[in-house]
DNA sequence: TTGCGCTCCGAAACCGGTTTCGGTTAGCCT
DNA sequence: AGGCTAACCGAAACCGGTTTCGGAGCGCAA
């Protein structure tokens, strides 16, 4: 029924006040008489007024929204992860009224740009990043420009700011521990490229808990590769043409360890049984693997209402540095670990064949 | 090195010039001559200048903003074409120096009191919403509020909106007419609740190539069931419990499909030999289940791309009718799809068992 | 030289709110 | 009755841009 855009001033002409004393009455000043501020919170309420924003923020000198920017990625597929994220920070913002902005760079300069007008224009007032390199040039940026910023990950130095983060150095140095206690000696570890912290964060865990299990550190069973299925098969792949070939093997993730599952299968072996497998993410997916995937679960879905949480709380004058959140990874068994085979290494006939 | 906020009157003040000439230099007008603004240029490149957006938008009277309204998830899990659409979204808009504001409801009504305060306080220019029920109230009332809107699916009434949908009345028709070459002749649907069109129209493909293909159309063959892995469960455990089961399921997502797998698989029969499967999305993740997961790819990833560019033509007063696409989807064989089994129903020894 | 038109820029209104400041009225006290 | 205070509301400045309007300065023709 009511139309568009119901002014302040059409507000005030209804009620036969002024725009000033409307916006009083609106807005709980204690100066205007109580039968008063009833009488126009009726009216607003009948004539469906809504405050202009711009021109509320504008007189407010707050931009009163967040910004989120979206990781690019490497592959065509949106990571899960991003969708519960955006939904957890709608939730935070919701309850005071502000907006959440989503903003996405094609390249990393893009971005710094796009940080920059973001904030110097006043469109938003604090910002959600994701991902972070180990030394991100995002962070310093937005220190420079003094706008309030949470991350979710951390740095190599995660000092300083705010950040919500999963241990990664526990959660692999936890993974890596199970199989040893389930047998395994020969461990190897599948990763992706170590500009980001959650990579390196995950190799050292792994490399730690392989020391202080007592084993060797083999160089040969540590691979770096793309961060997607396939470039988890491609790693297996390599791995299991070993001349001394791991009997298992944990995934910087989910969708990694699902590759390397296609691998090992390709191979005649069967994950779990003749190589064991450990994921990590805890996606609902992989209970639908072949076989379900074990894997190191992370608790997703309150990241995002955290850290908008967090980021609001600081916008509010809160010391960064008191919100810094570390949760930890819990280890989900399904069908992909087990003790190593006790005939190992039979099916390696083909073990030398050549790697072209 | 640039502080916050240099304002027009700053920078105005700096050159010795007026807010008006400033503004008009930056703007291109052409009353100015070129060797000022050429001077304003340069000076507002080096002092860093970026317009307030709110003040610009305020005075424009446009928000240069678009919004999207999350769907709500059954489940806590998102759905992964989520981030995929805002991607797409943001690109759209980003070409614009738009912003794209995310929006998050936890009810319907709520959703509706949101696209109220959204378009009416001035937010937001247009809306681009998904998954319309049948008859969806959203698109009322966006009609009412005079608000450009696109739709990611469409409602039963397709008519005089801008839409951008994947045929899924034509796709299941396809994944049966497949299943029907194959030899298959009882061929169950799990769906879910048909309040969406989308599951609405899925169902419509299957009773219409069933029937084309002269099969008789039976009632205990279609299932309507929770839209999850969960439901997908159930539905077809129930199938296979018929006296006389289905050699063949269609699903209407990939997700409940892969429930339908693990159904299969615990009754002791092979997915793609015994049961054939289809799902419909054409996740990545299928290729990992199961065994593979055969399905009806949808084109997901220019759909945000697509329905931004179909805002924006419309918010500039393009004809929303003119912008209707119909994508469609493509059969992806994979592993669960087959003839029907030589040997059927001999597996169904316990066929009698109580049902719960 | 005067007048006309053109180029270029400044003054000011405006977008729609918020907030400060000041003034009117009523009530109360002495 | 006069004066003081408190309660209540209106006028106007302000946020930071955009845009209309008008005027100054100049060149050129009459």
């Amino acid at each position: 029924m009511a139309r568009q855009a119901v002014s302040l001033k059409a507000l005030a002409a209804h009620l036969g006040l002024t725009v000033s004393t409307v916006s009083r009455a609106l807005n709980g000043y204690s100066d205007i008489s109580a039968k008063t501020r009833e009488r126009v919170a009726r009216a607003a309420d009948e004539l469906g007024y809504r405050p202009n924003q711009n021109a509320r923020r504008l007189s407010i000198g707050a931009p009163e929204t967040i910004g989120y920017l979206m990781p690019r990625f490497s592959g065509s597929e949106a990571q899960p992860f991003v969708a519960q994220l955006i939904q957890g920070l709608g939730e935070a913002v919701t309850k005071r009224q502000w907006d959440l902005l989503v903003s996405h760079a094609a390249s990393a300069s893009d971005e710094l740009a796009q940080i920059d007008r973001l904030v110097r224009s006043g469109r938003v007032g604090g910002l959600v990043i994701s991902r972070p390199l180990k030394n991100d040039p995002r962070i310093n940026l937005l220190r420079d420009l003094k706008c309030p910023f949470v991350v979710h990950g951390r740095t190599a130095s995660s000092g300083g700011y705010a950040w919500y983060d999963v241990d990664g150095v526990e959660a692999f140095a936890a993974a890596v521990n199970h199989l040893v206690s389930l047998g395994h000696s020969r461990i190897a570890f599948i990763g992706t490229t170590l500009q980001h912290t959650f990579a390196q964060d995950r190799l050292n865990g792994f490399e730690q808990a392989v020391a202080d299990s007592g084993l060797t550190l083999d160089r040969e069973l540590i691979q770096i590769t793309d961060f997607s299925d396939d470039g988890g098969e491609v790693a297996a792949g390599q791995l299991l043409e070993l001349v001394d070939p791991p009997t298992a093997m944990v995934c910087v993730s989910d969708m990694v360890a699902l590759g390397a599952l296609s691998a090992i299968r390709r191979k005649g072996l069967r994950p779990g049984i003749d190589v064991s497998v450990l994921g990590y993410d805890g996606l609902k997916i992989g209970e639908h693997s072949n076989p379900p995937l074990t894997t190191m679960a992370q608790p997703q879905s309150q990241a995002g209402r955290r850290l908008g949480d967090m980021l609001l709380a600081i916008i509010d004058g809160d010391d960064p540095k008191k919100h810094q959140e570390l949760q930890r990874a819990q280890l989900v068994r399904r069908n992909t670990d087990g003790p190593p085979c006790s005939v190992p290494h039979e099916n390696h006939v083909s073990v030398r064949e050549e790697q072209q």
